[in-house]
DNA sequence: ACTAAACCCTAGTGTAGAACTGGGGTATGT
DNA sequence: ACATACCCCAGTTCTACACTAGGGTTTAGT
């Protein structure tokens, strides 16, 4: 039930990206690493999955970069999540060494129930809305500061 | 997202007691594994665990063996999840190397919720209703079958 | 008391995935 | 041309999962 580092990254970098999507300007790997501390060459593999799936888009060369591959209010969590964690091609195979009784079946069909209710709270919260919680929070903290 | 093969193991050989609960006599773990099919000596130190959480009390010597420590529609399968998989005794320190910044945290928080929607659902089932649905669906196949 | 049946405890093994690390290739703005 | 930045693929370490194994302890029945 833990959250994987892997999705933490990249939910970070996107926020990162979403936080500047009004410049229009591409922000670079070193960046991204550099500001939520995260292996650079880690970062680098994670940003390539999430522009497969046209989370993000990229641009090559100097002066290049990542840009978010649409508007941070039409990317919610789930998606990101599921971009990454998303490796499933033989998954059917997986289950295979298990005999599927009728019990395993009704056992697996509650589970996935819980995790359809999980993943609406994830398809509930998008990237905006993330920024907007952040800055909130921020302004917060500025306040007990004072 | 996927229901490891332990919790699934331990949610089988539970459904397996609670089955036979109005007997009141215990069962025996190679009785467990064999109708569920499940290893038998891993099966021992899964029911081990489940004893330790006090989710089923063992007999020893000959003609022993596990009964359910409550009756099956007091326990629900958020808790018996949670015996096998709540080995956190050092998460604390697990997440101390990474940094805990303010995006952080905010996303441990949004993913908790999504935790607690799942686990939710989870207990809202006892083993009472698993047996139920189960036996439904035996009657449905019978009624298909005919 | 003896024995066999059952649970109890600890330790080892093999595999797979997570989380990196590194090297070399390719496109692009100046 | 050249530095900058992305791109791809391969190797490495570490940990947890899913077992496997050996020996010990309790108890019912004879």
């Amino acid at each position: 039930m833990e959250l994987s580092c892997k999705s933490e990254y990249a939910l970070l970098a996107l926020l990162e990206l979403a936080t500047h999507y009004q410049s229009g300007e591409p922000l670079q790997i070193r960046q991204i690493a550099a500001q939520q501390n995260i292996p650079d060459r880690y970062l680098e593999q994670l940003l390539a999955t999430l522009r497969r799936c046209g989370l993000v888009r990229s641009q090559r060369g100097a002066k290049g970069g990542y840009l978010l591959g649409r508007e941070p209010w039409k990317i919610n969590l789930f998606e990101v999540i599921c971009c990454l964690e998303g490796t499933d091609s033989q998954s059917a195979q997986k289950d295979s060494g298990n005999k599927i009784t009728l019990e395993s079946t009704l056992l697996r069909e509650i589970w996935q129930e819980g995790c359809h209710a999980a993943n609406a709270v994830l398809q509930r919260y998008t990237l905006q809305d993330l920024c907007e919680k952040r800055d909130a929070k921020r302004q917060l903290d500025i306040m007990y500061y004072i």
